[in-house]
DNA sequence: CGATTGGTTAAGCATATGCTTTTGTATCGC
DNA sequence: GCGATACAAAAGCATATGCTTAACCAATCG
């Protein structure tokens, strides 16, 4: 288990709990504080911290002290690029249904002929 | 951490493992037995067997035996959900662009009043 | 048949995760 | 300055995770 984690591992991972999802879908609607991020949420001040520390690692969120608040901001540029993963694996994947499909075709043409000598 | 994941959860949480995005990778090029997937991975068998578990747990794999070998496939629909999640994010964020444009845009034609003003 | 192949189960262990409470520490409003 | 506000850091704890080894079972194959 030793903890040499990607990009992208830590994006997922953050992404796996649903609070820290709630946070990144309250940020997709404009910047907030911490207090303004941890209000709907049912926990502790310092547990959401941890998860923002989380997201932040994960570089799906930075943010900038202005006084004594906190404004936490999206990082689209990294909700994207999982995006992308998932977009490339769906492409494989329909890449190869494609194939399939072009492979049954040919089937059916040649059943075609076989039906036609019955 | 009362354990009571939701699909989603469990979805991005299967994906933050590179392993286990390894045998999703694999797995979208077409199915694949149990030991086909562990071949490329630098781990003992039953490692394999419980990431493979956790993948089925998140319903990114299904898999059936036949004789002695278990034959892996990709269950795409729950890829598609974890896409879905992100494209919607992406969508919500990019609405919030939208309206800023036309809010700037707003403010340049003010601006241009203003400074027909000077 | 007996050996091999492909998979399964269980136990054990180190580290990670998701909280909590407690105790700070700046900064703002009066 | 002084109290309230907003965040921060640290310690503690229960459970989860990602491996390992060892033992096991059931289909093949020679």
């Amino acid at each position: 288990m030793l903890n040499q984690s990607t990009p992208l591992d830590r994006a997922f991972q953050a992404l796996a709990d649903p609070s820290r999802r709630a946070i990144v879908e309250r940020l997709t609607r404009g910047p907030a504080s911490v207090s303004e991020l941890a209000k709907p949420l049912a926990m502790t001040f310092p547990a959401v911290m941890q998860h923002l520390a989380v997201l932040e690692g994960a570089a799906l969120v930075a943010s900038q002290k202005i006084g004594r608040v906190r404004i936490c901001r999206l990082e689209a540029s990294t909700l994207d690029r999982a995006e992308a993963w998932l977009n490339a694996r769906r492409a494989e994947w329909e890449r190869r249904f494609d194939r399939l499909g072009r492979y049954l075709e040919e089937l059916q043409k040649e059943g075609g002929d076989d039906e036609a000598r019955n």
